[in-house]
DNA sequence: ATAAATTAATTCATCGTTTAATTATTTGCA
DNA sequence: TGCAAATAATTAAACGATGAATTAATTTAT
């Protein structure tokens, strides 16, 4: 029977340059992040990735896979309980849509102060690139938050003090990554703003602004 | 002295497919846009290119040498004149902030309509990509126009009706990126924004009602 | 000693680029 | 005008580099 057929948990390698206690895999997928998130999914090689861990590429083989599988939990793993805590902040959050604007603001708030590597990751490849990321992302991290939102800004749409062709999934994609932009999000905008005039929740005021403010329907030729 | 020195121009080839009267030159720059704006420039190969061009991969280093002087031809030939008629439309406006906006819509308007592959190349590698595109886009196209607009906009900002903290050229960047946006651009946006019933200004009408608004300074601890 | 953990080395594919050969077109000259 | 030499245009093939993925060997812990 040899080791009874179940696998002994990977031990903490004794050559590890930081002996902290977290896992290997822990630390590669923190490593497979950051590349990610710094320089795209796909223009990330493997060996960056493994070089950045102190690691040999095929342990990324080892542990995951392929790249696809290692992508998918680092979404899994790393991304989407990143999430969480923004949901929570607006279940929190009553139906007033200037309670729920604020608590979207301090959601998204803590998410980046936890988490500096979502706001490259964001806005590269759920805004611009359209992969399985985006897929990924917008279809299973972000529905639970738009029905919310949905939920609750229903009253202010009723009141046409939102316009109501706006997609509620569109609301979470615009706030998220217009309040990500500035912080380190597209180049083009770290260039344009002025960092030190324009705090990291100036482009998220100006979105909440203008949904705020009810820019109405459109005056386009609507077809019904 | 054999030939005299002098080269002769290239003559059009007997057995290209479609015996068109643009050369070949203009031939390539066009596949190489569209892959470009398809695709990426950095995702793109020359073999696809090529292909597209239903040409050999060695034709584009004969008359281009290499693929950073194929792309920066396709800027200076193909990007750069587009956005002319976009600054005639701003230079024929006057200096009244609505007749500015409505020739910036229809410069708009204009220059999407008869050069469809511009959105995705301006979302994909100007907004979101830092690359070198980024740089010749938003240094040598862009600067025309945000100093026309940083004019005719100086009176709404000391009015206060806009920003003051917005740097000009954010203006441009934010109005073409966001109008481009709808038309063709983002697989996010497209997704988001139901296409009939949002015309491809709507989201260029909420930008403007925010700009226009003016959301006053921002409240964040101003240093000086 | 044995199985897990890790590495070194290899394979296959693709990309940018180059070189040499081939086809087409022009040109010089009788 | 005709016909060959010269030159431009185009292709085919290959090179070197890099990346993902695999395999086999080696180390480490129990």
């Amino acid at each position: 029977m040899a080791t009874s057929g179940k696998r002994a948990k990977p031990q903490r390698r004794a050559g590890r340059p930081s002996g902290d206690e977290k896992d290997l895999r822990r630390h590669l997928l923190d490593a497979a992040l950051g590349q990610f998130a710094r320089t795209g999914i796909a223009a990330t090689s493997l060996r960056a990735i493994a070089t950045e861990a102190g690691v040999t590429p095929a342990m990324l083989h080892y542990y995951f896979g392929d790249k696809a599988r290692l992508l998918q939990a680092v979404i899994d793993e790393r991304l989407l309980p990143s999430l969480a805590p923004l949901r929570a902040q607006l279940e929190l959050a009553g139906n007033d849509p200037a309670a729920l604007t604020e608590a979207f603001v301090r959601g998204i708030s803590d998410v980046v102060a936890s988490h500096p590597w979502l706001p490259p990751l964001w806005v590269r490849e759920v805004l611009c690139e359209g992969g399985a990321l985006r897929e990924i992302l917008f279809d299973r991290a972000v529905p639970g938050v738009p029905q919310l939102l949905a939920q609750r800004f229903a009253a202010a749409q009723a009141n046409g003090r939102l316009n109501a062709a706006l997609d509620p999934r569109l609301l979470v994609v615009s706030l998220v990554g217009l309040t990500l932009f500035p912080a380190a999000g597209a180049p083009i905008w770290r260039r344009a703003f002025d960092a030190e005039a324009l705090g990291p929740g100036a482009m998220l005021e100006h979105t909440l602004a203008l949904l705020g403010q009810g820019v109405g329907t459109t005056k386009r030729g609507e077809p019904a």
